[in-house]
RNA sequence: GGCGACGUGGCGGAGUGGCUACGCAGCGGUCUGCAAAACCGUUUACACGAGUUCGAUUCUCGUCGUCGCCUCCA
């Protein structure tokens, strides 16, 4: 039984879908830079979600929102003197690249709110209909003093709230913690026409008006990064119960820790963000997806090269545990642990943890049993996105690698070929016990990040660093 | 100040009222011309104080500390 955690409850709760058909809403994110480190865990872990409950057999309808207009792509994008639409797709290009390199799963629709503006106006013209919201010199605002629910996700009371220090008190509101639906356009910004005069969508319309267009009124699971839960989620909430009393909006909250760098949560505001794409060219994808798998997905998880290295022998070690084999559903162990520890609110930690623990004790199993393990690992692994083998191992050859080889008389085809020629020359000078030579062949070769092994299978390896 | 989370061995990170988590690094060994790889073995852990209990890292209370949110954020 599949157990998740459920952040309107604040407790571990047994989940209840209909198998044919799950609906789930992630928040995606705001295209105004570059994806960072923190975007990528939230799209792994929900991405490991997906993929457990297709697992299981439910049928899961899958959204991943952009936000293509707001007032900070509106600002970077007069200081870059471009408008908000190159910006947005410039960005947005950039977070599909990272999504398809952490090999997330495409979701089935990635709406943008600037392609639902008619579909956010209908939205707010019914909270105004309702009552729940009002016009104003600046904006047509959200009023808080009607909807009584309002803090429950955050569970936080609404004088509480106004104690805090970042409300705009500049605005036209009738209450400093009343919330922008539709905001008027100043000089030089982009706008949509509406009913109230031209402007553009405040940030949480465009998700509840989304989410019932593409799913309907009430959708399965929510998720996003624990950031999100106020102001963002309560707003949802505010917006979808105001226009929508009778409706349950959603089922199942579910919400990612933060990845910290030295402790401290990274974002944007912090100004210490690490970008995805500077780390996706030094490490495969896969190195990052299971970095993202070490912890549980509600922890908050360190960062730090060091750890991504770690990481990275972590999972060379599984690709060479699980190298001969292909993926098959065979042990009956693994598959146990797999299940179990997923359904306890996916818990990789615990699973990676616990499938060590079967391959330590791989010892003495017969060959057949090994086999099974090896290949269930596999398999287990490939239902959460991972390939399991090796990449850029026939890495087309560089500049680096050709000169490298000429200087031994090598003419580079391939790496393995010039390899191969090369550990025959070396083989060589040990033959006449020339141990000297040998050793500086090694050290050498090491230099172009080849390291050689002796005695081992392929005779070499690449190096990472 | 309000609300919440957390404090586990060198680092990371699970979990449990009694049984080695685990990973990486380190150390020792086997192997090897040497090294690497592989394999075997291995070291100081549950912030502090009190309580409950036959027994607490796990439950309760207190203390200290760290972090998050409080209308920017994944």
């Amino acid at each position: 039984m599949l157990k998740l955690y459920n952040s309107f409850s604040n407790l571990l709760e047994e989940v209840e879908l209909n198998k044919k058909e799950v609906k789930v809403y992630l928040c995606g994110p705001t295209v105004q830079s570059s994806p960072h480190l923190g975007h990528g865990r939230s799209a792994v872990v929900f991405d490991f979600l997906v993929r457990y409950l297709n697992y299981l057999e439910y049928k899961v309808t899958f959204v991943r929102n952009i936000t293509d207009i707001d007032d900070k792509i509106i600002e970077k994008s007069l200081e870059e003197n471009i408008s908000y639409s190159e910006l947005g797709t410039r960005v947005s290009v950039e977070f599909q690249n990272a999504y398809e390199k952490l090999n997330c799963i495409k979701p089935d629709s990635e709406p943008k709110a600037t392609e639902f503006i008619d579909e956010i106006i209908k939205y707010i013209e019914i909270l105004v209909e309702n009552k729940f919201a009002y016009i104003s010199k600046s904006g047509v605002y959200y009023d808080i003093s009607k909807f009584d629910d309002y803090l429950l996700l955050s569970g936080r009371k609404k004088e509480d709230v106004l104690s805090g220090t970042r409300v705009e008190i500049e605005e036209d509101k009738n209450s400093p913690e009343d919330f922008a639906l539709w905001k008027f356009s100043k000089e030089n910004e982009p706008y949509w026409d509406s009913p109230w005069g031209s402007g553009r969508p405040g940030w949480h319309i465009e998700c509840s008006s989304m989410i019932e267009s593409i799913l309907g009124k009430t959708i399965d699971i929510h998720c996003g990064g624990n950031d999100l839960i106020f102001p963002h989620h309560e707003n949802e909430i505010a917006q979808s119960k105001g226009a929508y009393p009778n409706e349950v909006f959603v089922k199942y909250w579910l919400h990612n820790g933060m990845l910290n760098l030295s402790g401290k949560k990274m974002s944007k505001s912090e100004g210490n963000i690490k970008l995805l794409n500077d780390y996706l060219n030094e490490f495969n994808g896969q190195v990052l997806r299971f970095f993202f798998l070490r912890s549980q997905y509600r922890s908050p998880q360190e960062f730090s090269i060091e750890l991504l290295k770690e990481s990275e022998s972590t999972l060379n070690n599984l690709i060479e545990f699980t190298k001969d084999v292909n993926p098959k559903p065979k042990d009956k162990n693994v598959l146990s642990i797999f299940k179990e520890s997923m359904n306890e609110d996916l818990n990789t930690a615990k699973m990676l943890g616990d499938l060590f623990k079967l391959i330590n004790d791989s010892g003495s199993l017969e060959q057949e049993k090994l086999e099974d393990l090896k290949s269930s690992i596999k398999f287990v692994f490939n239902v959460l996105g991972f390939e399991l083998t090796k990449k850029d191992i026939n890495k087309t050859a560089d500049e680096e690698l050709i000169e490298f080889f000429k200087k031994y008389d090598i003419k580079f085809e391939n790496i393995n070929q010039a390899v191969k020629e090369f550990i025959t020359k070396r083989e060589g000078f040990r033959k006449i016990k020339d141990f000297d030579s040998a050793d500086k062949m090694r050290d050498s070769i090491l230099h172009v990040g080849i390291s050689l092994e002796d005695g081992t299978d392929s005779g070499w390896s690449w190096k990472t660093s």
